[in-house]
DNA sequence: CAGCACTGGTTGAAGTCTCAAGCAACCCCT
DNA sequence: AGGGGTTGCTTGAGACTTCAACCAGTGCTG
């Protein structure tokens, strides 16, 4: 059977994608690193429990809103525990759950980090767009989020849930 | 100075955008490792010497098309190099350069990956979206570009050098 | 209650990527 | 010709991720 390659632009739209898959992560992780010694996934982690109201989260809830398997969300938890940014409580309600609990001084590293990290993003997501392209964008990542994703296990349903807030 | 925020408008396109940069290489690295015991960065390279007359480029090029630093694709290679499907020769016109040079099993490895891995890309890029929208992606994901790697070191270059595109 | 399957989470080893250092060939200048 | 700086690439160590066990607690079934 012959298979169906892409066509023309298809295939321009894909290198860029697959370009912007590995650029824009790194451009992320390398400012984290230089300004707060912090991971991306270890920011991500650490800024979703901060949104909380009682900066925790069930593990798999974490990983779930972080996009990470288990055991990478146990690994870096692990290390931001290592760091005293966060602690692990047993769970009440199921005792084979762990809470990932931020401590004060993980939510202050979350106070001094965000408006650099936000900045970042801004300048190389938000910015360079033109009005109506970020909606654009929007739509187009929702309906491939879609298909990666049909469960909706991972952020997606954190999407759902929290929109209301203009940044927790 | 008070930080400024993301709308509740662009966090949720920038909360989406953040899974697509999890899942879609995720997914794609899960096919080819299924499929072929190839890493997504170990195909892209293939892919890319594969398309060369020679079936041949320098390392640096190689670097920069598959969107990998130096010391990245020279691991990627070092590795690809075991497993017989690619080799490395000196470069004649400078003594410094290296060749990475696609084998035979290296080409019927690519002939036969790349119908599944195309197949792959369709399904979670090309088909979800509607007409119209894969050339607003590919506008958006350019403007990123633009500023994530402004001197064009990376595919980007690739781009504008093998397709006499259609769009500025 | 015992048995059994399943869920939530962790662990360690193996693989991959990054970072800094290093080596060799090239270039340029005298 | 022969330094000194630069470029092209590699290397090894350390950090991060994945994968496949694994353990403990839960819940269902009889």
């Amino acid at each position: 059977m012959e298979p169906r390659w892409l066509t023309p632009d298809q295939r321009r739209a894909w290198l860029r994608v697959a370009a912007l898959l590995e650029l824009l992560p790194a451009a992320l992780d390398t400012q984290l690193q230089r300004d707060a010694d912090l991971t991306l996934a270890g920011y991500v982690m650490l800024a979703m429990l901060s949104e909380q109201p009682e900066r925790s989260l069930r593990m798999s809830e974490l990983a779930a809103r972080s996009n990470a398997s288990p055991s990478r969300a146990s690994h870096v938890i692990a290390k931001l525990e290592k760091q005293g940014l966060v602690r692990r409580e047993r769970c009440a309600e199921d005792g084979r759950g762990q809470l990932a609990v931020l401590t004060d001084a993980g939510w202050e590293k979350v106070v001094a980090t965000a408006p650099g990290h936000v900045q970042r993003v801004r300048e190389l997501v938000v910015d360079p767009l033109e009005p109506g392209q970020l909606a654009q964008l929007d739509a187009i990542v929702a309906r491939m989020l879609d298909v990666l994703d049909p469960e909706a296990r991972y952020a997606t349903t954190a999407l759902a849930r929290d929109i209301p807030a203009s940044q927790g």
